[in-house]
DNA sequence: TCAAGTTGTCTAGTAGTATAGACAACTTTC
DNA sequence: GAAAGTTGTCTATACTACTAGACAACTTGA
């Protein structure tokens, strides 16, 4: 809405395969995201909201029934939309647990391992890893939460030759810590990250419970033990909406 | 394409306001950007990727053109439909110049002012430069771009009273570090850096060249002096489909 | 208590999306 | 050179999105 203010978005450019409710859905989401409107404040009403981007109100009803479909507003005939519940700030550095993050945010961390299998390392994993392509490497890939709401979902990749309990010690932990711990590994840390963004497809749609089209951000990264010697590369796409990465130099 | 091949994407979960060809072009875009598919190298035939999504030629073909507007890929009739361009390693360290940078990767650092204008630093931008609401700062808005392709919108704020010609040296020379020369400020360095995701609403996707909806990494900085006081903050916008950050820890 | 404002529901018409089939124009392979 | 494969173009139909209008049910403020 603050971008709104001093240009209108009713300015539309041609519709790039993406309808107007879920244009509208997901500038009231932006704006939500943004702080423009705290949790707790009531949204402007529907035919405001209608005459701002200078669509029908039924439109803006089926943008507003999305976002209360996600749980990010609640409407209340009479009384008008109200918004729920901010983003969490996602330090990176050498030492970066999710748990203590979470933690330290005062949310309980949560997560669920999705699929988990042994495959040989093609081109790109091989190459993060430092291990000849076709080494058979343990990928897990799993759906991080805090308080329930997911927040990212990743695949992890180790050699299977370092860590060949890593699924099962993963399913029962959901710590890689834990899963290095148990392979002798007590220490190691960041080595490299890779930051871009995309926009969600309908597989990270589903597992971070968003609407296709938001904003993710996605980090590569590679792990190193004391020696240098890389032991875990990840891939975590977060949901922009309720993460941000901070980087202190 | 290769999550298409770990789980078919044509488990389609209920629409959630964006076209099928919009899916489709999302999931070609990202398998290229994924390095799925190298520039030069040729897409499946529309019709296999037809089957792949379990949906009409047709459909593909609109997603395709789409992608073709974009400059992603070029389709050949007869010969099928190769992918063009690479993304810009940006590194974000301690001391990061963008002419330096692009300079390294081979291409010719360009960009533009947009508009410059002296204001009172408002709650946020007076918290990252540690000085009182309402200070006169100098704000400055350009577009920064690699071989005349834009690369990134961006503002940058820094305080009037130490850079009072700042508009003026920016528009002469582009750059930052000469603005903070010119002032006697010799040396400068990445103090926080702060990066989100979001996308392209109708004024970036003009600056950038680039359709409303793309995915956009948001970078929001503070540079300090020797003595460790804010001399500038910025926040950049970055093409997600040109660019990729690297943290070097 | 009443008026104004707000969300909720119903009916109806038009434009865009997605599907389908067919054929044309071109390239690649044998 | 012929067959197979690939993109390009045309016509047609069904479904969804978007618009419009109207009224119901509720809240809020004077």
């Amino acid at each position: 809405m603050a971008r709104a203010r001093e240009k209108p978005v009713t300015a539309r450019p041609p519709a790039a395969g993406v309808t107007l409710w879920r244009r509208i859905a997901d500038d009231l989401e932006r704006a939500i995201a943004a702080g423009d409107i705290a949790a707790g404040e009531k949204l402007p009403g529907e035919t405001e909201i209608a005459a701002r981007f200078g669509v029908n109100r039924h439109t803006v009803r089926r943008a507003i029934a999305e976002l209360a479909g996600r749980g990010l507003v609640r409407a209340a005939r009479g009384s008008g939309t109200f918004v729920e519940g901010g983003r969490l700030a996602y330090p990176i550095s050498a030492r970066t647990r999710f748990s203590e993050i979470v933690g330290t945010a005062g949310r309980e961390a949560g997560g669920r391992l999705v699929a988990s299998r042994l495959e040989p390392a093609d081109g790109a994993i091989a190459r993060r890893l430092k291990i000849p392509k076709g080494t058979p490497v343990v990928r897990l890939d799993f759906v991080r939460s805090a308080n329930g709401v997911p927040l990212s979902a990743g695949t992890t990749w180790l050699p299977a030759a370092r860590a060949p309990d890593a699924a099962k010690i993963y399913e029962a932990t959901g710590s890689i810590t834990r899963v290095l711990a148990a392979a002798g590994i007590s220490d190691y840390r960041r080595y490299s990250t890779r930051v871009t963004a995309a926009v969600a497809d309908a597989i990270d749609a589903a597992r971070l419970d968003l609407s296709p089209g938001r904003p993710l951000l996605v980090v590569e990264s590679v792990d190193v033990t004391p020696d240098g010697k890389p032991i875990t590369t990840s891939t975590g796409r977060f949901a922009a909406d309720r993460v941000e990465l901070m980087v202190e130099n």
